[in-house]
DNA sequence: TTATTTATGATTATTTTTGAACAAAATTAA
DNA sequence: TTAATTTTGTTCAAAAATAATCATAAATAA
């Protein structure tokens, strides 16, 4: 076995434990210590991996977390769908909010190419959208480490900086009789702070979300002024909405 | 068998397994070594495979990783031995400002099982640090593609917000004679907002970056309490930086 | 045909890689 | 802290691979 070789063992066993030891390694590779240890520290001058006493410790490279872009293949047809109509309302030059969710995260295949400024507080989203044509800004603040995005009132706050033209937001859960719910505080209240900053705010919900309550009702229903759903939706419960004055997109 | 036919065949094995091995092709192809080092040497000269020591491996398995990535890696050697000492003076509890070089990126391998508060306006230092033990705070404001940070009026500020036990920053350029210069404006900016708002400051500069002025000088030499350096910095040198009151670690 | 070029193989010197031994340095345990 | 243990760096030797040189066989051209 030359070294071209171990050296794809040793980074493939690193990328998945994060770090390695000279003497499993050298067992695992059926070659002696010393031998590896000139391999981790060729590697090391590479900037592949550092090099630890008794081993080595990996610097994951990967930019974009795979965590998220897994959820966000859930309901992957529906949420597309939703995403082109949204992606629709948006002209170019316009400042727009996006918020964390894994639905609004759907959108950015489809403004990649669009001359406009984002705001946002997902990681996600500016991952996906740096290198594109559109114009970044983030909302920082404390790091919500399972949602990927920022939070809190720093990151509120941030919003209020700017003045949108349209805030995009993903919604947890909507009703006729509540209105807006969230499933934690953070949710709502960045939901409210893009909302409250943009001339237009629409709202993300596929069907599977209509009438659907979550702990925490944060809004009433006349807050909202545009909502964007699929075409499952039922044309007789979007109808009561239309009635209420909320523009429906299907 | 000619050439052209031997040609294909070692192409062919090469995309099946990666790697060939000279011995085992010469027994395959019922051709002597020596011809096929001939062969490899040529096809390597027309790019279409790489030479090893023993055989020759696939051109795409030698690819190097991204941008960020790659220029991360450079000296990474010099860059790892300054970041174990950066990394030594952080204590438990330390609240941190990190910087968006590429210098202090290559801290966080030596900071992730630190139960730490990072403040950076690096995205890549976010993405690395996801999901460690530190506790993440992003400075928003517009991201610079390039450097993959956000820099301007709104990220300065933002480290204002905060108050740090310790920051850490690389360095463009020092010198004795002209203080700390930098590339860029944007770079000089964040690098003060940091210092600013952190009861010590420590300066991570690679010995090439010793005596070397940038562009915009940016702060005097008595704005620098903390220097950490390698281990190929030249000791009388050191020595004047330490004689002016800075605290120099190599 | 013969002369010339080209491809291949064998031999040997050189270089590279690997492993072993042991002192120095770093880490851990007491 | 000091002592014990582990890990590493260094030096040297053996093994493997390569490059250089020359010789032979095959293909090509005159």
């Amino acid at each position: 076995m030359n070294f071209q070789v171990r050296k794809q063992k040793i980074l493939e066993k690193l990328d998945q434990s994060g770090v390695i030891d000279v003497k499993e390694t050298a067992v695992a590779l059926a070659i002696s210590e010393i031998t590896i240890r000139r391999d981790l520290a060729v590697l090391a001058e590479d900037g592949l991996l550092i090099r630890t006493h008794g081993g080595a410790m990996k610097v994951s490279l990967s930019q974009v977390p795979v965590s998220f872009a897994q959820k966000s293949a859930v309901n992957a047809g529906q949420k597309d769908e939703i995403c082109r109509l949204a992606a629709q309302q948006i002209q170019e030059g316009d400042v727009v909010f996006l918020d964390c969710g894994s639905t609004v995260f759907r959108m950015c295949p489809f403004i990649r190419n669009m001359n406009i400024k984002v705001v946002t507080n997902s990681l996600p989203v500016i991952n996906e959208l740096m290198g594109s044509m559109v114009s970044l800004n983030f909302a920082g603040g404390e790091i919500d480490v399972e949602r990927q995005a920022a939070h809190g009132k720093i990151a509120a706050e941030h919003f209020g900086k700017y003045r949108a033209d349209k805030a995009f937001v993903g919604v947890d859960g909507i009703s006729l009789q509540n209105g807006l719910s969230a499933s934690s505080e953070k949710e709502a209240e960045i939901t409210m702070a893009l909302c409250h900053n943009a001339k237009a705010a629409f709202f993300l919900c596929d069907s599977t979300k209509l009438e659907k309550d979550r702990y925490l009702p944060f809004a009433p229903l006349n807050f909202v002024q545009h909502l964007i759903t699929d075409s499952s939706a039922s044309d007789e419960l979007l109808e009561e909405y239309r009635t209420l004055g909320i523009r429906v997109f299907k």
